[in-house]
DNA sequence: ACTTTTAGACTGACCAGTCAGACTAAAAGG
DNA sequence: CCTTTTAGTCTGACTGGTCAGTCTAAAAGT
């Protein structure tokens, strides 16, 4: 309805169409409820109310609610990931070490975070259920996200920076973990805290110096 | 349904009339079906049935399916908070230092979801969102988990066993979000660990043995 | 021409919460 | 002893409402 989009003039060249950007509206408004609600308390009809469309358009572009779940979940995921490899490569190019690669990818984390804070709040609810049909679909975010950090880790192993006696699965899940719940609970409890506070406290948490 | 139960024979002792046990067991199913499914997706029948009783039983002991899952959240954190003083307050009390004592929280926190993983996971989803009935329930179980670990870092502040300049809450949450989401992780991802892995690699992460 | 969206009525299943009555003690009465 | 009575606890069929998913004919978009 109304205007909206554009595209330009003609052209057209041939990809692209109306759908992609209804899709688009979709997962917005799905990812918004879901965080807020949970999966089964969101309706199909609260969803295309809320992406403005009709309740008939959702079954048009995906088969089912738990699809549509699905590839809401890939999609966020990449996003992810991929900020988090750019924030260490980066760093890596400009000279910094690997540690600062690590730091590098808390503040990428925090900024996702803080960006999208509802993706990130389904994340954290959905992961680690047992029973759920898309355990699959997770499993394979959480290895795709965890597979950045493992490789900034051991990066910094095999150049020495870090001790080889370095768990590397252990500590990524770990590190992943710190910065999901402590940016979850900077937006939720402590809003009036700086990004860079939260990085701060983080930072000092992994460099050691909390616990000497 | 058949038998069950007794009770023994005479006695008594005046307390503890059956609905208490009842109330145990449904506790007991609800947070084991919510943590794999989710609370909406849960059904107040397969509680009951999972606990062996009528669904009006449910009713009979709890006025909705919303008080049911709220007191079970306090039921729960209650456990935890206690396990964590009592591990922070045995260090102390044996000579430790409040690092120390920070270090037997992190094992108490593992050991406690070893032990409750279910509990765990239910916090771990419903935490952070923002729309929820129970809100106020969450907060209140949140600050009392953070308040023992704030305190063992003030006390630590003030002895001078950490920086003065230490952002306490800030970093209580994050120790906090590191052990819950560590301790999932490796129930859901990596079982074959056990919790020494797993406690000497948060260890080393706080103790700045990874970015130094 | 062809794809996509609309609006909303409909169905079949499912579920929170209710209610009237049944089942337990264990005590009171005979 | 054996029989009520009583209070507390439990039962499960039932009700009223909700929701995923379907379907249609027409409109809009490209």
């Amino acid at each position: 309805m109304s205007s909206r989009s554009g595209k330009g003039g003609g052209a057209v060249a041939g990809a692209a169409p109306r759908r992609t950007s209804t899709r688009r509206r979709l997962f917005d408004a799905a990812v918004i409820l879901i965080a807020e609600q949970g999966f089964s308390a969101t309706t199909v009809e609260e969803i295309a109310e809320r992406a403005g469309v009709a309740k008939g358009t959702v079954y048009y572009n995906f088969s089912s609610k738990n699809v549509l779940y699905e590839e809401l979940l890939r999609d966020g995921v990449d996003l992810l990931a991929a900020s988090l490899r750019t924030a260490a490569d980066r760093t890596v190019a400009g000279g910094g070490t690997r540690v600062d690669a690590l730091d590098a990818m808390i503040r990428a984390g925090l900024d996702f975070i803080a960006g999208s804070p509802a993706l990130t709040q389904l994340y954290v609810a959905e992961l680690w259920r047992t029973n759920r049909t898309w355990r699959a679909t997770l499993t394979s975010v959480r290895g795709r996200a965890l597979a950045v950090v493992e490789s900034v880790l051991r990066d910094a192993v095999r150049g020495g920076e870090l001790s080889d006696e370095l768990d590397v699965s252990l500590t990524a899940s770990a590190l992943l973990g710190m910065v999901l719940v402590a940016a979850l609970d900077w937006q939720s409890f402590q809003p009036e805290r700086s990004v860079d506070e939260v990085h701060a406290a983080l930072s000092q948490l992994v460099q050691g110096r909390v616990g000497a």
